[in-house]
DNA sequence: TTGTACGCGTTATCAC
DNA sequence: GTGATAACGCGTACAA
C-alpha cells in the first residue's frame, strides 16, 4: 500500500515551478517572492501537504526518534514511566518507539535490533527479568547510540542511569515495620539477578541487622507476583513460619499476600502487617490501603528522557556518565499501621 | 547527532566493490559469486551491518509502521489493547507508533498529524473524552490511510470498528442485579458524548424498563472516576437517595463507590451491590472482589490490528467496512452476590 | 559476474 | 528570484 500523500513535487507540478522553489517557499526563504510564497502555501494548505519525515530523516541523517525497551506496558509502573517519556520527548519534537520485551531476554535482543535498524537516536532501557548478558546493549553503545537505563539497570555497563534509592527505601520500609513493634519480618523478594531485587533485599536485611534482630529473623523468599505471594503465604502457614510482618518487592505481590492472609482468617495489619513497593493505583485500591514506596514513575520517565536528549545533543562532548537517583517516598497507610490496639 | 551506523557503501569501499554488489550479496542474489557473498556477509556481520529501514521505507514507499491513538496508556484496559496490537503487528513485521491524546481533543488532532507525517500505513484510534468533531480523522482517510476504531468509536464516520457489545453487556449486568432482588439500582455513567457511555446507559435503562421497574428507579449520574464516585455516593446519602445496587461505567469508578460505601459504614454487597465494567486487574484486587464485564482488551487489540493489516494489504479492493463485536463476559464476584441471607 | 544509473522526498549548493 | 544538481541509503533494471 502506497501512502498517497502529497509531496513537494506534486505542488511544483501544479504550479509549474521547481521542487526546490516550493521547498524554499515553504520554509519562508528570503530569496522567494512573496507572490510565489503565497501561491505555494495556499496550495500546500489546500492539499494538506505534510513534509515526509521519513525522507527528512534520511537526508538529515537523524530521525528525531528515540526508542524504549521495557518489560511490559501493562505494568502500571512502566506505563507511568512511558507517560513521562512521551511527555518530554514530544515537547522536544521527538517521536517515541516503544518495544516490549515481555520479560524475555531473546525478545529484548530483538527489540534492540529493531530500534537500531530504525536508526533511533537514543534508547531508554529497563531490563527484562531474564536478562543476564548485556552484549546486545553494549553493541548499541558501540554503534554510537546513547543508552540510558531506568529502574532495572545493567550492572557493569557504563551508561547513564535513573534509579530509585531502592536499598534505602527498603531499609526505611523495614524500619517502619520494626517501629510498629514487629519481630518476625519476612521479605518477598524479586529476581536476584536484577539489581533492584538485590538492593531491596539488601536494604531489608540491613534494617534487620541494624535492629540487632536475632539471626534467622530475616526470612527471604523469592516471590514477586500476586499468585506466588498467595501460595507462599499458605506455604509459610503450613510450615508454621508465618511472620508478623511482610515487606514485598512490589505492590501486586503485597496484595496477593494480603488476600491470602485474609483467606486464612487472619487480619492485616493486626496479625500481619504488609508493605509494598512502587506505589501505583493498586495501593489505594487495596483493602486495607497499602503502605508502599512511591517510585514516582512519571518523574523517572521525564528525568531519563531529559538525560537521553542531553546526551544526543552533546554527542561530541565526552561527558562522564551520570546516575540520577529518584528518591522513593514511603507512604504509610492502613496495611502496616496499628491505630489503637497492640498486637499479641 | 548522526547515527554512525554502517551502510552498504562502507562495506563496498572496504571490499573495493560496488554498493549494488554488496546489496545483492546480502540478499543472496543468484548472480553473485559465492566467494563475493562470503566476503560481504562476513564483513557485514563483523561490522554489525543493519539495513536502514528508514531508507528502505522511503524507497519502497511503505514504512511498515502503523500508528495508534489512545487516550492514556496508564489505563489498564488500554495498555492491554496495546499489548494485543503490538503482538500482531510485530509478528507481521510492522512497527507500532503510539500516541496519547491524554483525553484532549487538541492533542488528538496533533497525534493524527504526527502519524501521517511519519507516513504510517494505517491508524488505530480510540477517541478522547473531549472529541466531538472527527474531521482530523476523516482527513486521514481522505489521504488514503486506513483507519480502524476500537472501543471508543466515532459515530457517523465510515470505517472499520472493533467494539464491545456495550449495551447488551450493560443490560446483562443490570439484569444480574435485578435477579439478586435489587429494587433501586443506580448507574454511574460515563461521558455521554462517547458512544460507549451512551450504550452502557441505554442497556442499563432497557433492563430496568424490561423489569417493569417503577419510573424514576433508573437513577443515572455522570461519574466515571474513582473520586467522582466517592463523592457521589456521599451526595446520594445526604440526599437520602442511596440505591441498593450500583452499575458503574468502569471498574475504578466502582471501586471508588465501594470505598465510599464502606466509609459510610455500609456493606457491599449486603447494603449496596456494585458492578463494574471492563474487567482489569482492579476487579480481582478490590475488596470485595468486583463483579465486572470482562472486555478482553488484549483480544480487542489483536482483532483491530488484523483488520487494519487486512485493509492495508488490500488497499485496492473496495471492501465494505466491517464492525466486529467482541462479546464482554459478565464475571460475577462477591461485590454483587449474596451468598446466604437476603437483603431487607 | 559485476558495475552504472535511477528514483523514493527533501534540502543545501551551486548556477543563471 | 528561480532552477538544476547532488546527496542521504537502498534496491533494481539495465548495461557491460
Amino acid at each position: 500500500m502506497k501512502t498517497g500523500q502529497v509531496t513537494i513535487k506534486d505542488i511544483a507540478r501544479h504550479l509549474n515551478i521547481s521542487p526546490s522553489t516550493v521547498s524554499r517557499a515553504l520554509q519562508d526563504h528570503p530569496d522567494i517572492s512573496s507572490e510565489t510564497k503565497r501561491l505555494v502555501c495556499e496550495l500546500a494548505a489546500r492539499l494538506k501537504y505534510q513534509p515526509n519525515i521519513v525522507a527528512l530523516g534520511l537526508k538529515q541523517r537523524r530521525t528525531k526518534t528515540i526508542g524504549v525497551i521495557i518489560p511490559e506496558i501493562v505494568h502500571f509502573f512502566f506505563s507511568q514511566v512511558i507517560s513521562g517519556i512521551e511527555d518530554v520527548a514530544y515537547k522536544a519534537g521527538y517521536t517515541v518507539m516503544i518495544c516490549q520485551s515481555n520479560e524475555k531476554y531473546e525478545r529484548e535482543k530483538n527489540n534492540a535490533l529493531t530500534l537500531t535498524a530504525h536508526r533511533v537516536e537514543g534508547i531508554l532501557v529497563s531490563l527484562s527479568k531474564e536478562t543476564c548478558d548485556y552484549e546486545h546493549l553494549t553493541d548499541i553503545q558501540d554503534n554510537g547510540i546513547p543508552l540510558v537505563f531506568f529502574d532495572r539497570i545493567a550492572p557493569g555497563v557504563e551508561a547513564d542511569q535513573v534509579i530509585t534509592n531502592d536499598r534505602e527505601a527498603a531499609y526505611q520500609a523495614t524500619c517502619h515495620l520494626l517501629e510498629q513493634g514487629r519481630k518476625r519480618i519476612a521479605h518477598f523478594a524479586g529476581p536476584q539477578n536484577l539489581v533492584i531485587g538485590r538492593e531491596r533485599k539488601e536494604g531489608f536485611l540491613q534494617a534487620l541487622s541494624g535492629a540487632g534482630s536475632p539471626s534467622g529473623s530475616g526470612l527471604c523468599v523469592e516471590a514477586d507476583t500476586f499468585d506466588k505471594a498467595f501460595r507462599e503465604v499458605i506455604r509459610l502457614r503450613e510450615a508454621g513460619q508465618l511472620p508478623d510482618a511482610l515487606f514485598c518487592n512490589n505492590d501486586l505481590t503485597a496484595i496477593g499476600a494480603i488476600k491470602s492472609i485474609r483467606a486464612l482468617g487472619l487480619r492485616v495489619p493486626e496479625d500481619i502487617a504488609v508493605v509494598g513497593f512502587s506505589d501505583g493505583v493498586f495501593a489505594t485500591i487495596s483493602e486495607p490501603v497499602l503502605t508502599s514506596v512511591d517510585q514516582h514513575g512519571f518523574t523517572m520517565g521525564t528525568v531519563a528522557t531529559r538525560m537521553l536528549l542531553d546526551r544526543i545533543n552533546n554527542a561530541e562532548k565526552e561527558l562522564p556518565f551520570i546516575t540520577k537517583v529518584i528518591k522513593g517516598d514511603l507512604i504509610i497507610r492502613d496495611s502496616s499501621k496499628l491505630s489503637l490496639s497492640s498486637t499479641q
